[in-house]
DNA sequence: AGCACGCCGACT
DNA sequence: GTCGGCGTGCTC
């Protein structure tokens, strides 16, 4: 009797055995009985044994597909990968594949529809239309077999189809090789020495595993290089893969790679249907696209014939997925490339320090981009000491004085806070109570324009009230400042200045970006307010003074990453203020002056400060010298989960002779989250290998204690805390 | 994760 | 008297 085994999409580490009576494949889906309902499943192997009594065994209801959902390489990805990151094989296949296909749609293209003239259209007189005159086009347009496409809203096809005049027919999903016809388009763009080596230098090896670290300062011409070594691929008919950060899909970027070549190019961005999203895992299954752009998830996209992978701004934290299965596309996509014998191409101007590391001990071959595109003159930086100064809304006079002087100019302000809302706190003048969110014990931040205390950590609402309810006063005063008051005292200094303010509650409506970006495109002079959506991907030339309002938050933290991640973005900042013509200017607002990194980031560079950061980490044993994982544990009672926690630790303790760091179990940086208290248990290990078999048999324990089911527990391999 | 079973509180 | 709260246990 042939026995199934199958993977379900429940949070279990576990594989259900099932009787197989029709022919089916690994890697295909199934429908099965599960306890009282019917789910589907995917087949992880076929065999005549079961562990489970035999006579219990149920039967697959229905095996979905033809062919297995997965190629090869994504199956031995996704394998390694729950393996890696010690998730349920069923939650990962399942997460992997288009939400369409989780829930049983059949894994292949829908017949394609096209519009055709009936011998009514054909033949009647087009003057009977003209009191419709976009009917009267769109027929017309059929007529000369023009027909024009998403312009013309639906209801007119469906108009002209009541009228009898137009109909729907099948056809052949067209399977035109893109290769065939393809093309590039050159332009005239003269490459430079830098980027003509890193061009030669992939080229020449591009058939086999290797990863390339592509360094490249802001305006170093970092998408010119993507585009020739992408040419190179598609070439030889192979697909590519490019990986975007999550806000870094700007429509210019995706407008060159459409312009250059002549071939089927998709794009996975958030605003797709699942119909959609669909469609392209299809398309690009059966080799119908030439290259897929698109975040995080994007990464397990099948291909008939990956040739390359690209992974832009390599450093971006929105890489990492940060609930559930806590991948990182980044490193899983290194993984990839290495089972598919690829090349993949690592960009960033302020690579992580994991991936430099990697660089330095010649694991990756760094190649680099120094030279700013037509002499762009580097930014001024300097520092101001904000000891003894009066600030409003955050900003000092000596500010002030300079934004006022580039708007004179006619030029563009850009000022950075890393906080949104109007003020972070709202506290009673006569009592001291602080307006609190009972599920997080977070202070509310108050957004005054939407009339709203919002709490960022669990994003609920609650009105503002007008009350203390502790004494009654109705003295209730914002403390501190965020983006929207910044907005506001601008709005009074600058009166007649536009501003923009740029931050997630801003650019969340549809299209509202956009906006404000052709806006700013548009040149003259523009304050541009925002948090760190603002720093990242846009090209805004007119720009010439960036203004880092706040700089202390991110020196002092108790996060060791927090220095890394403030020098990437200063340093991706203040390679945008300037252009060929004007010089620009990044002032940073600090009460800690003299504190080294941001002397070494002001008077040397990024790379300086990695190597610098990279030593420190090394002698205090942090990854990259080390490796983490952190076990998080939740409950509502604040008991079970840190018993549970150290109990974890006290199994460790007995199980890994001392080679095991623990740190904990303690509090989580965030309490309390949502009415759930969480707490954490910190591992680090010097050997990769060693905590993953150490992870594998605590694993094995966990899932018997009957205390595990009180907790709502997590496992985060190589953690990046936010 | 679902879903059922099971045991206690406030309601048409 | 029931409806429904969520604690507990199980799913081949």
């Amino acid at each position: 009797m042939l026995i199934a085994h199958i993977a379900l999409p429940v949070p279990l580490y576990q594989i259900f055995d099932y009787q197989l009576t029709k022919p089916a494949q690994v890697g295909m889906r199934v429908k099965v009985p599960f306890g009282k309902r019917d789910v589907i499943g995917i087949i992880v192997s076929i065999d005549e044994k079961t562990e489970f009594d035999i006579k219990f065994l149920k039967t697959i209801t229905t095996v979905i597909d033809t062919e297995p959902v997965f190629t090869p390489s994504i199956w031995r990805l996704l394998n390694w990968a729950a393996s890696y990151y010690h998730y349920p094989i069923g939650e990962v296949l399942f997460h992997s594949i288009p939400v369409l296909l989780r829930q049983g749609r059949k894994a292949i293209k829908e017949d394609i529809k096209r519009w055709q003239l009936t011998q009514l259209g054909k033949n009647i007189d087009l003057k009977s239309l003209s009191r419709t005159p976009k009917q009267k086009l769109l027929l017309s347009s059929f007529r000369n077999d023009t027909p024009s496409e998403n312009e013309v809203s639906s209801t007119i096809y469906q108009e002209l189809q009541k009228k009898n005049l137009i109909e729907q027919v099948n056809c052949q999903s067209d399977n035109i090789q893109w290769q065939t016809n393809f093309s590039i388009n050159t332009n005239s763009i003269q490459l430079n020495k830098e980027q003509t080596y890193a061009i030669e230098t992939i080229n020449k090896k591009n058939h086999q595993f290797e990863v390339f670290l592509l360094e490249g300062v802001t305006g170093s011409g970092k998408t010119e290089v993507y585009l020739n070594i992408l040419s190179n691929i598609l070439t030889t008919g192979k697909q590519a893969l490019v990986l975007v950060p999550e806000i870094g899909l700007t429509p210019q970027t995706i407008g060159r790679f459409k312009k250059r070549f002549n071939a089927p190019i998709d794009i996975l961005h958030s605003g797709l249907t699942d119909k959609q999203r669909l469609t392209v895992w299809l398309r690009s299954k059966h080799g119908e696209n030439s290259i897929v752009v698109g975040t995080r998830s994007s990464l397990f996209t099948p291909f008939k014939d990956l040739g390359m992978i690209i992974i832009d701004e390599e450093h971006d934290s929105s890489y990492k997925q940060q609930e559930g299965w806590r991948y990182h596309a980044r490193d899983l996509a290194i993984i990839r490339a290495k089972f598919n014998n690829i090349p993949i191409v690592l960009g960033s101007a302020t690579p992580s320090l994991e991936t430099l590391n990697n660089a330095q001990n010649h694991k990756y071959h760094l190649l680099q981009l120094t030279k700013r595109a037509g002499n762009a003159m580097l930014a001024k930086q300097s520092i101001l000491d904000l000891r003894g100064l009066v600030l409003t809304a955050g900003l000092s006079q000596p500010l002030i004085e300079q934004i006022k002087k580039h708007l004179s100019n006619n030029n563009q302000v850009m000022l950075f806070l890393n906080r949104r809302g109007f003020s972070p706190l709202l506290i009673c003048h006569d009592c001291g109570w602080i307006a609190e969110c009972p599920r997080c014990d977070k202070p509310y931040t108050l957004h005054q324009k939407q009339h709203k205390l919002i709490c960022h950590y669990c994003d609920t609402p609650r009105t503002v009230p007008k009350q203390c309810p502790k004494c009654g006063s109705t003295h209730l005063m914002p403390i501190g400042f965020g983006t929207e008051q910044l907005e506001q005292q601008l709005e009074i200094l600058f009166p007649n200045i536009k501003i923009s303010r740029i931050d997630r509650d801003t650019v969340s409506k549809k299209g509202a970006l956009d906006n404000y970006l052709q806006s700013i495109q548009q040149g003259g002079a523009h304050i541009l307010v925002g948090t760190q959506i603002l720093a990242k991907g846009h090209h805004f030339p007119d720009v010439t003074l960036v203004g880092i309002v706040d700089v202390d938050g991110a020196l002092f933290s108790s996060d060791f990453r927090a220095t890394e991640r403030f020098a990437q973005i200063y340093t991706q900042v203040s390679g945008r203020a300037g252009r060929e013509t004007k010089v620009g200017q990044v002032i940073l607002q600090t009460y800690h002056p003299d504190h080294p990194l941001l002397n070494i980031l002001l008077t040397q560079s990024y790379e300086k400060f990695a190597k610098l950061t990279l030593q420190e980490r090394q002698h205090t044993q942090l990854p990259p010298f080390s490796y983490q994982t952190l076990i998080r544990a939740a409950d509502r009672n604040n008991h079970y989960a840190p018993t549970f926690l150290q109990h974890v630790h006290d199994w460790l303790k007995e199980h890994s002779n001392n080679t095991l760091w623990q740190l904990g179990p303690m509090p989580a940086s965030q309490p309390k989250k949502a009415g759930y208290h969480r707490w954490q248990l910190l591992l680090q290990h010097t050997s990769r290998q060693q905590l993953q078999k150490i992870l594998d048999q605590l694993l094995i324990v966990i899932e018997k204690w009957s205390e595990t089911s009180k907790v709502r527990w997590s496992i985060d391999v190589d953690p990046i805390d936010n």
